[in-house]
DNA sequence: CTGAAAGCGCTAACAC
DNA sequence: GTGTTAGCGCTTTCAG
């Protein structure tokens, strides 16, 4: 019933011919290496007549190239970057690449784990948006001429290709938004980090808060509580606490969740009063009532400048030249939440 | 500075043994093989000094393993796949096996195509959620002792191991709590599909209301039309033409979003008149307005029973075993749209 | 135009 | 206890 796999050297004995010629076929070289047409014929219908199908490991094994990109994400199940992914797919498969992806947690060991893994697995090429402690181990990767791109945050003092946006801007503009629309009061709720992204979408609001004389609140959740439920009970008790508070900027769609649950509970008016502004956009901003303004990334451009920026570092391996950095600005799609709510 | 890759050999000729000694020590085999403690010490510590690395395609070529699992969805970034993605990395990696994954768009082709293509690259294992048409393909990858566990649906009359959730019950459950909640004027809001999970879900709505004397309204939305922004409005216009409508039962979570644009462009009294349920839990039905009354799926336990089938079947290969067949319950989240908006 | 054969890096049966 | 060696299935150089 199930028959043996099939090799090359099988189909060249069923055919008579040898190896040589079976695998210059296979791989479309036929009319380059001069065989006739009509063995070329012979050949492509036997194989499809048997359903062979080429080893591909074998084929890896010998030209020493696996066709397979790593992307290492946070959290996959995160909708920014499940979206990315999904659309680094498409690019990747049309180019003959598979995607073998992987979640960090943001946890150091994890990521380093994951990476020698890969480096094993002679992956082609690293998409990584890198926890904070493994600036060495993307150096290693660098020097070890295995090509990487960094998305997301990156390495101030580490010279590598990168895909990012521009965060101290995006704030800048959300932050500014806010003040226009005459908040006065405005709290940033952002994670406690010192990673490049988070720093800059703090300095983007304190900057702009300064210039315009106004009063800074920031209120840094600390990392390890982000996936639990208690995020939202200490965004709550912020808000209950400082009355005073007219906005909220949240840096993450992550505290954005956990903030609007909080706001939820302490009471519908609350809602209405309150300016909100926040990271990353979702469709569901969209239906919330008021609906949420959003500083939304360039999902489908982060993930093409991707695809080209490590398909070039790929293609260019052996000459390293120079790094690409691409900083992307954002959109802010101003909704209901962040109008002027002071009835005159 | 780049020096060329270590292999078996080089290591073996320094320290003056032979690769057999050295392949049996990295492979932990030291102690069964009665190699001296010294020798291994000896080993180890040179391979760690050095940072060697054995090729895992060679390894897989010449143990016929490549411990890699395929993962394929209708669309990675829809947060049902996305989660059950993140649940099924931990386990697979935690086993030793990565994880390819890929979108199909519920479009035979390119599952064709995705799956020729990791055939040949022989991974182990296969996770699918099968798009319509691809019965036969996936009849081959058993019948060639290819591992297989679908999600989300199945064939009936195809003898595969699958995880899957009981649609009936959950349509029959939700649609009995509208009518126990006072709705008569139940719209069911669905795919165009023959597929078996959306049959099922039809299905329980329908005989549930039957049952109950009620009229049955079936909106089925083209499949195709499913990425348009037309949902939207097809799903509006149903509402605006019936206005004997007092609720609406979404099959799944992608016509929920659209639903509630529709809803909300109709007018803001709508949403607190008419009753919603929908397929697939999502955080953001949690702060809502009103809340969203949910049939939750046990992504956890999805992501858990898939593993375990999977794990099942790879190990069960040569003898063929019965397949594995998991039918899990759903959880019914009951929340403010599908209370008793009828103010006696 | 086609064939023989080396070898990618590793595992494991077999030999000593 | 340790070494020799035959492949895993393929690509590609070189010979004819």
């Amino acid at each position: 019933m199930h028959k043996k796999k099939l090799s090359l050297k099988d189909i060249a004995k069923k055919l008579n011919v040898s190896v040589t010629t079976v695998s210059f076929v296979l791989n479309g070289k036929g009319k380059e290496m001069k065989i006739s047409d009509e063995m070329i014929r012979k050949i492509d219908d036997y194989v499809k007549s048997v359903n062979f199908k080429p080893n591909s490991v074998a084929q890896s094994l010998r030209t020493g190239k696996t066709n397979t990109l790593v992307f290492m994400v946070e959290d996959i199940s995160n909708p920014f970057f499940s979206k990315i992914a999904r659309i680094i797919e498409d690019i990747a498969y049309s180019k003959g690449y598979k995607i073998l992806f992987c979640s960090n947690e943001n946890n150091d060991d994890r990521s380093r784990e994951l990476i020698n893994l890969f480096v094993k697995l002679q992956v082609e090429g690293f998409i990584i948006t890198p926890s904070p402690g493994i600036r060495n181990d993307i150096e290693n990767l660098c020097k070890n001429n295995i090509p990487v791109v960094l998305m997301d945050r990156y390495f101030e003092d580490l010279d590598t290709s990168y895909v990012v946006i521009d965060n101290y801007d995006a704030a800048f503009r959300a932050t500014k938004h806010l003040i226009n629309n005459g908040f006065k009061n405005i709290a940033l709720i952002t994670l406690e980090s010192q990673q490049i992204q988070m720093i800059n979408r703090l300095k983007g609001y304190e900057d702009t808060i300064l210039k315009k004389g106004l009063k800074s609140n920031v209120l840094e959740i600390p990392f390890l509580d982000t996936s639990t439920p208690k995020v939202k009970d200490i965004i709550g008790r912020l808000l209950v606490e400082n009355k005073e508070l007219d906005a909220v900027f949240f840096t993450t769609n992550y505290l954005t969740l956990n903030g609007l649950q909080a706001i939820k509970e302490i009471g519908t008016e609350l809602i209405h009063q309150q300016g909100i502004v926040t990271f990353d956009d979702n469709s569901f901003f969209e239906v919330h009532t008021p609906t949420i303004t959003a500083v939304a990334q360039p999902i489908y451009k982060i993930g093409n400048e991707l695809m080209k920026t490590i398909l070039h570092v790929i293609k260019q391996k052996k000459e390293q030249t120079k790094k690409r950095k691409v900083v992307l600005k954002t959109e802010l799609i101003i909704r209901d939440s962040s109008s002027n709510k002071i009835i005159v």
